[in-house]
Order: structure tokens, then C-alpha cells, then sequence
RNA sequence: GCCGGUGUGGCGGAAUUGGCAGACGCGUGGGACUCAAAAUCCCAUGUCCUUUGCGGGACGUGUCGGUUCGACCCCGACCACCGGUACCA
């Protein structure tokens, strides 16, 4: 007989509910433990297969710390603003906010399905007003500090849909619907000040306890580089300019200097005989998306302006080129071109024919550059020097001479903060018709959203909000009019601090009260996709680490351990997707299988890490395993096994331990496949058993519990117990009991095994040594050979070196 | 190109970090139970060679080489796949 699964997961998650199981006590003396997921969009697809591996692997381990004695906080809520649900609108006339809200609906009762211990009170999201009043607030506190400031940005413009699009709706310079032409375009933005937290972004990465690829990922983002600015005049200008390089130790191989297109000396130093040359190249690279030349790069284009740099070093003139292979973006939008070593520059001036110096020896010039090590030549002073203390000592010749001086450059950009949408936060702030803008007052938060109408395009460029009365404002005291700002803010703002609301969800005095935010932070486990490395992680340390300077949150990093687990594939190995019609729904599963059953498989299927294919043959085979659990206790008559009883076993001692040992360990360090393969060996060793130990019996079905809570919950109750398994002591394990008192000693010749013979665990290596060679297989083997030496690893092998 | 990761049976994956490769699950084959089937239980299952049989042997962790008494594990070179990134001066 097997469980029926609807009628016990139904009966334990009606229980959890009622008797609020899974509430977690904010001010608790306990030590605590902090399990987060990342928060799901609620798209209208409801869940997905890939959710619940997270989710489980953050349930399991709240589960077994509740059992272990701590006060664990595991709460669940929503991203809920974001920009299929404005589409969704904009298509159909319907409010964003119900769409959304149905969506919640769906996926909240499926979590519950699913078994998830939730503590459903804390549940929060981010289209609340009551939620986005801090969110709000916060931005308030970044603006009042400087963070937060107005810039004129290039923004993806489509003039066929009247919008701003996002970069993943441009798909090859075309809008990702209708595949209208997309073009940039200047516009006023919001943008946050990152980089003015880049060094500390950087630097306490590594107190974390994340994934070394992650970290990279950051690191890379933020992209610190050192080096040197070095000041260049513009020969018969009154002008100089500042060049960024990692290698000022090459300044006297600079032949050439080269601007970016976008430069704003370059219309200025242009000379007449080079002035339409120079025009044409600006409007072909104007009219070329980013894309086109990113694809234009290929080749190298670019023209001469006519005027010529100075250079400090040797006072040498240096023709300056303009070229898009230099970024305004980066360093300072103009750099000293080294062609001798630099590749770059090395196929720029091969290209236009421009001259090549060797400073550094060591490459072949004629075939390409060298940008190794070696020592210096051509370069006066630096003469015979290497690369590093070349560059040392080009850095204090430039500070003394006051021409240049160290410096260090980042390739994190600030974050454009604003878009041009109505489904998001509204950004609190006015502009009066004096010029002037002001912050909306902290006690007319939330600045809410304006129920609409219609929501579409306002055709500016301004979000739909620009046609709404909500943006007109006047003064009460002054009269002056005014204008909201009609920019709201970006889904990545919502995400950046739901961690801290969950601690105090319902203080509408503060984004969240001091004293709890010092207990449960920082947060011990956060689980979730890889495609959050860097953006919502970037911008939420950074939040955290504001807030940590304005003395909201006691900790300088929020996520103290962090791991991405792997994505769930179709059957056929590839990503699931509505158009390969590959996509498993768990709501099927739960009901053919159960959830216990899908929390089982999800959790079998490999290392949470790992990318892995759904299978149906595997998930019988999890349903399976459950199944002879299920038999193990309960007799076909639906009692309890005769089996279990109140006596010892010594047969089952060893694999018991083990079991509690393997699992724990397991659990903690997240490698659930192997836990649940050490829980299939108790099993089977159980089966083969005609007493189990009714402890015994009763520590497997906690070890269980965390895995499978409605069939564990079932379980605990048939053994006659009245409460909820949820907060019963986890098991401990019996060191003594784990070594047995003989052992099987591996006997190899060479490195192979040839025999095995029986020892007393503690043998010694003589004793050890002396069986084995006593052994008849192996004198059979090692007959006419000489033994030369005999390795003896007590407990585990003899090794004999014979020929 | 650069950075990071991975590579083990027919499949998903184990292997205490240098000490018996293939745990556990799936699949497959055989058997038991059954009138029969499903379910369940038992046995076998890396490849090849050898033996009537018991058994025995060789090879084997992407490829080639190295270190070591001993290598899936360490070192060097290469190949393939996955993720990130894209002229970052």
C-alpha cells in the first residue's frame, strides 16, 4: 500500500496554517538564522519547475535549524512591479495592479502547496504603497547626500511606439515588437552614484562567503584598474588634455594620441584642411548603433584632426586622431597610443601608417606588439628598468614635473536610475516652474500612483504618468506650480532592500526597527539564479552599504553566504520554453505525484549547482523512494509497522549513525543529493531488518522531515505523537558507533589491489604488514619477485613495491 | 580574445580532497509472486579477453605527457562544452 498524497498534504498544510506553525518570533532569545530566497516576479505563467530548487534548498535548511534550536526567519514576497504587467496593460486596458495582484494569487498558492514553511505574516510587496514608502524614502536619503542626481543620458528611443525601450528590447537596433528602427537619444535622467561607492563594493567582497566565480563576476564589473593620468598640450592651443594608462612606463613609445569620437575638443582643434574629413567620420559614427559598431570594430576606422599633441617626456609632436575604437565612456575619452605595445594601437597605426617605437624589448615589432615584460630601451631615464619599477618611476617624474600622477580608473558606470514607465515607484520629487525641484515631504509618503484610465504612451518620452492630472501640483503656501516628476524607478529598486523589511514588516515608523534589523542581520543563506551576479547584487550591497553610512542597518555587507543554483532543463537537455512546449508545471506533479515527491526529486536530481534535466523516470523513481519509506512504518493494514519496537539493534547502529552524521553535514553545506542517497542506504538497510528500533525509526523520520514534511508530519503522528514534528529535537549522532571494531584492508601490488584481508581497526603497521604478506594471494603474486619497499597506510591499505 | 567553470558506465551522478573508481537513483536483463498484467520483492549490470564452471586477467575518470609506492584528485600542454565579458587604454 502506498500514501495517498492529496489527502496528507492537504491535512498538514491546513495544520501549519492554523496553528501558524512556521511564525517566527521577532524579539526571540534564540540564536537566529536567516534563510532568504530570491523574491519572483509573479508573471502570469505562475510557477515554474526551476523555482521550488531554490526554494526547497532554503526550506530544508530552515526546517532542520528550527529542529537544531534556532529562531529561523524563511519569509516569501513579491517583485511584483515590472514591465510585462505595464505591456499586459498597455494591450489590454486592464489595470496593472489586478493582472499582478491574480498573479500573487496563483503563485502564493502554489508555494503553499508545495509545503514551503513560510511565515506567511511577513509576507511583503513591492508594489505596496506601504512597501514603497521606504523604498522612496530611501531615495530621498540618497538625494539628500548626493547620490542621486539628474543627468542628461542616452536613452533607447523608438519614434514609431513613442517610447523609451529597454536594452532587452532592442534586438539588433530594432524594437523587440514591430521591429521598429530604435535610435539613441539624449534625455534627462536619474541616475544613482555607484562608483562613488566602487572601492568598497570591491573590497569587502572578500569577507564573503560566495562563490569565487560570482565574486569574480563583480570584480570584473567594477573593473578597477590602476594606473596613471599623464597631461598632454595641444600644440598652438591653449589647451591640454589628460590621457588614462595602466602603462605610463611606454609614455616614450606614445607616438600618436587618439580621442573618441564624442569628444568635446575635438570640433575645437580641428584644422580646415582636415575639417570635412573629420565631419564625414562624425556622422557615420553617429548614424552606427552601438551594436554596428561594436561590429565595426572588426576594422579599425578612423581619421586625422590636423593638430598635434605634445609629449611631456621628449616634448615630441604627436599627431591627435579621432578613432571609435576610444570610448568616451571610459578613463577620460581620450588616450596616448603606444603602438609598439598595444595591441590596439598596434593595428590602428600598421593600419594608417603611423610609427611604431620599441621602449620595451623582449617582442618582434615587425609581426606584432609586445606587451609583456622586459627591460626598457629608447626611454632615457627608464633605461634597463622592467616593467614595474619603469612604471614607479615614470609616476614620480610625471608628479614632479606636474604633468600627471597616479591614478585609478573604474569600469563600473553610475546607475541609471530612472525609466520612462507607469509600473513602477514613483520617484518623489517636484519640479516648480521657478527651475527649482524639491523632494516630496517624508509625511505625504507614499507618493502613490495614480489609479489610470488608460495607460499608453505619452509620446515625449515621459512615462504614461505625463498624462494623468496626479503630475500638476501647486504649492498650499506659495501658489508656484509644479510638476511631479513623471520617471519612476527601476525594478532592480524594490529588490535592493526586501531583505530588511521582512525583520519588521508592518512598522510604519520606519523602514524597520533597529534593535530587530541587529538581531537577524546579515542574512546567513541567500539562494538564487546566477542571472543576479552582478546587477541586483551590485545594487544591493551598494543600498546596504548607504544605508549602513546613514546608520540604518548595523552591517556593512547584507548577504553573508551566497550560492546559485543550477537551472532545471526539458527533457530533451535543452531550456524549457512555452514554444519547444517542454515546460513541466508543478501543479501536474503535485497532483500525480505529490509535492513531497517533487521537493524529493528537485533535491535528487544532482548538486544544486548543476544544470540538469527533468525526468519523468527520475521522479518515479523519487515517488518510489517514498513509497518504501511509507511501507517501512506502516503495515498494509495502515498501522504501525509491527517491525518498530522498543529494543535495541545493534545491526542497525552503524548505518544509523552514519545516516545522522551524513545528513547533517549534508544538509548544512547543501549537497542534498547525498544526503537523500545516505537516507536510500537506511532505508535499504532497514528492509533487511526484522527489528527496528523504534528511536531509531523516529531520528530517520526527523532526518526526513526537512526533505518530505507532509509525509514526515504523517509519520511522527502514526508513532504517536500529537504535536508537529517542525520543532523536535534534530538527531545527534554516536561517534563510537561509526567505526567498527574489524575493518577491510585494501592489499595492492604496484597500486593495484590484489587482495583484501581482515584487520582490528587499530592494527599497527607492522602487524598490518606482516598479514599482508602472509596473505596466499599476494605470496602467490610477489613469488620470485624482490620486495622493495612496503607502504603501510594503517586503517586503510598496504601497498607492496615488488618486481 | 580575455576571465571563470565543467569533462567519470546506457543516463543523473558518488568518491572522506593523494589511498579499494562507479555509492545512491534511473534504465536494462533475468527470476519470484500472479490465471495474466500492474505494483512489489530478489539477483545481475563499466568495457574487453579468458574459463565447461568456480574463477582469472587486461583496460578504464576528455586527450597527451609529468610528479608519486600510489593520481578522477597535484603539475604542464592540448581538445570540447557551459557561463560571464566585449576595443576598458
Amino acid at each position: 500500500m502506498s500514501f495517498h498524497h492529496q489527502e496528507i498534504e492537504k491535512k498538514w498544510q491546513n495544520y501549519w496554517e492554523e496553528k501558524k506553525t512556521f511564525k517566527t518570533d521577532t524579539y526571540s532569545e534564540k540564536e537566529k538564522f536567516y534563510a532568504l530566497d530570491m523574491f519572483p516576479y509573479p508573471s502570469g505563467a505562475g510557477l515554474h519547475v526551476g523555482h521550488p530548487l531554490s526554494y526547497t534548498a532554503t526550506d530544508i535548511l530552515s526546517r532542520m535549524k528550527r529542529m537544531q534550536g534556532y529562531e529561523v526567519l524563511h519569509p516569501m514576497g513579491w517583485d511584483s512591479f515590472g514591465l510585462p504587467a505595464e505591456q499586459y496593460a498597455i494591450d489590454t486596458g486592464n489595470s496593472p495592479k489586478d493582472f499582478t495582484l491574480s498573479n500573487i494569487a496563483t503563485f502564493k498558492r502554489q508555494m503553499k502547496e508545495i509545503g514551503f514553511s513560510y511565515d506567511w505574516d511577513r509576507e511583503i510587496s513591492t508594489m505596496d504603497p506601504k512597501y514603497y514608502k521606504w523604498t522612496q524614502w530611501i531615495f530621498k536619503k540618497l538625494y539628500e547626500k548626493g547620490l542621486a542626481y539628474v543627468d542628461e543620458v542616452a536613452v533607447n528611443w523608438c519614434p514609431a511606439l513613442n517610447t523609451v525601450l529597454a536594452n532587452e528590447e532592442v534586438i539588433d537596433g530594432k524594437s523587440e515588437r514591430g521591429g521598429h528602427p530604435v535610435y539613441r537619444k539624449p534625455m534627462r535622467q536619474w541616475v544613482l552614484k555607484i562608483t562613488a561607492y566602487a572601492d568598497r563594493l570591491l573590497e569587502d567582497l572578500e569577507e564573503l562567503d560566495w562563490p569565487e566565480n560570482l565574486k569574480d563576476m563583480q570584480r570584473n564589473w567594477i573593473g578597477k584598474s590602476e594606473g596613471a593620468e599623464v597631461r598632454f598640450s595641444i600644440d598652438g592651443h591653449d589647451k591640454h588634455f589628460d590621457v588614462f594608462t595602466t602603462r605610463p612606463d611606454t609614455l616614450f613609445g606614445a607616438t600618436y594620441a587618439v580621442f573618441a569620437p564624442e569628444h568635446p575638443y575635438v570640433k575645437e582643434i580641428v584644422t580646415e584642411a582636415q575639417k570635412s574629413a573629420v565631419e564625414d567620420y562624425l556622422h557615420k559614427v553617429e548614424t552606427k548603433s552601438d551594436l554596428e559598431r561594436t561590429d565595426l570594430a572588426k576594422d579599425k576606422t578612423g581619421v586625422f584632426t590636423g593638430a598635434y599633441a605634445i609629449n611631456p617626456v621628449n616634448n615630441e609632436k604627436m599627431p591627435i586622431w579621432i578613432a571609435d575604437y576610444v570610448l568616451m565612456s571610459y578613463g577620460t575619452g581620450a588616450i596616448m597610443a603606444v603602438p609598439g605595445h598595444d595591441e590596439r594601437d598596434y593595428e590602428f597605426a600598421t593600419k594608417f601608417e603611423l610609427p611604431i617605437v620599441e621602449v620595451v624589448s623582449g617582442g618582434d615589432l615587425s609581426a606584432e606588439a609586445y606587451v609583456g615584460d622586459g627591460e626598457h630601451v629608447n626611454s632615457e631615464f627608464l633605461n634597463g628598468l622592467h616593467n614595474e619599477e619603469a612604471i614607479s618611476k615614470m609616476i614620480d617624474w610625471l608628479e614632479k614635473n606636474n604633468v600627471g600622477k597616479k591614478q585609478i580608473t573604474y569600469r563600473l558606470r553610475d546607475w541609471l536610475f530612472s525609466r520612462q514607465r507607469y509600473w513602477g515607484e514613483p520617484i518623489p520629487i517636484i519640479h516648480w516652474e521657478d527651475g527649482t525641484m524639491t523632494t516630496v515631504p517624508d509625511e505625504e509618503l507614499p507618493l502613490e500612483l495614480p489609479e489610470m484610465e488608460e495607460i499608453k504612451p505619452s509620446g515625449t518620452g515621459e512615462s504614461p504618468l505625463a498624462n494623468s492630472d496626479w503630475v500638476n501640483v501647486i504649492d498650499p503656501k506659495t501658489g508656484m506650480k509644479g510638476r511631479r516628476e513623471t520617471n519612476t524607478m527601476p525594478q532592480w529598486a524594490g529588490s535592493c532592500w526586501y531583505f530588511l523589511r521582512y525583520i519588521d514588516p508592518d512598522n510604519p515608523d520606519q523602514l524597520a526597527d533597529p534593535e530587530a534589523l541587529k538581531k537577524w542581520l546579515p542574512v546567513d543563506i541567500y539562494i538564487g539564479g546566477a542571472e543576479h551576479a552582478v546587477l541586483h547584487l551590485l545594487y544591493a550591497r551598494f543600498w546596504h552599504k548607504f544605508l549602513y553610512d546613514i546608520d540604518v542597518v548595523p552591517t556593512k555587507e547584507p548577504f553573508m553566504k551566497l550560492f546559485n543554483q543550477g537551472m532545471i532543463l526539458g527533457e530533451g537537455n535543452e531550456k524549457m520554453s512555452k514554444s519547444k512546449g517542454n515546460v513541466v508545471n508543478p501543479d501536474d506533479i503535485i497532483s500525480s505525484h505529490g509535492a513531497d515527491t517533487l521537493r524529493l526529486y528537485e533535491m535528487f536530481m544532482g548538486p544544486l549547482e548543476a544544470s540538469v534535466a527533468w525526468s519523468t523516470n527520475g521522479l518515479d523513481g523519487a515517488r518510489r523512494f517514498l513509497d518504501r519509506v511509507w511501507r517501512l512504518f506502516i503495515s498494509e493494514e495502515g498501522a504501525l509497522s509491527g517491525k518498530i519496537i522498543e529494543e535495541e539493534n545493534k545491526a542497525m547502529d552503524k548505518v544509523y549513525n552514519e545516516t545522522v552524521k551524513k545528513v547533517t553535514e549534508d544538509f548544512e553545506t547543501l549537497q542534498f543529493n547525498t544526503a537523500i542517497s545516505q537516507m536510500m542506504v537506511f532505508v535499504n538497510e532497514g528492509n533487511k531488518q526484522e527489528k527496528l528500533p523504534k528511536d531509531y525509526m523516529e531520528g530517520f523520520v526527523k532526518l526526513l522531515s526537512p526533505v518530505a514534511p507532509h509525509l514526515a508530519e504523517e509519520l511522527w503522528e502514526k508513532l504517536g505523537h500529537e504535536d508537529t514534528i517542525t520543532y523536535e529535537p534534530w538527531p545527534a549522532y554516536d561517534e563510537t558507533k561509526l567505526v567498527e571494531d574489524e575493518i577491510e584492508i585494501a592489499v595492492q601490488i604496484m597500486g593495484k589491489v590484489r587482495a583484501k584481508i581482515h584487520a582490528a581497526k587499530d592494527a599497527t603497521k607492522e602487524d598490518l604488514e606482516e598479514q599482508a604478506l602472509a596473505n596466499e594471494k599476494i605470496k602467490e603474486q610477489i613469488e620470485g619477485k624482490t620486495v622493495r619497499k612496503v607502504i603501510v597506510v594503517p586503517g586503510k591499505l598496504v601497498n607492496i613495491v615488488a618486481n
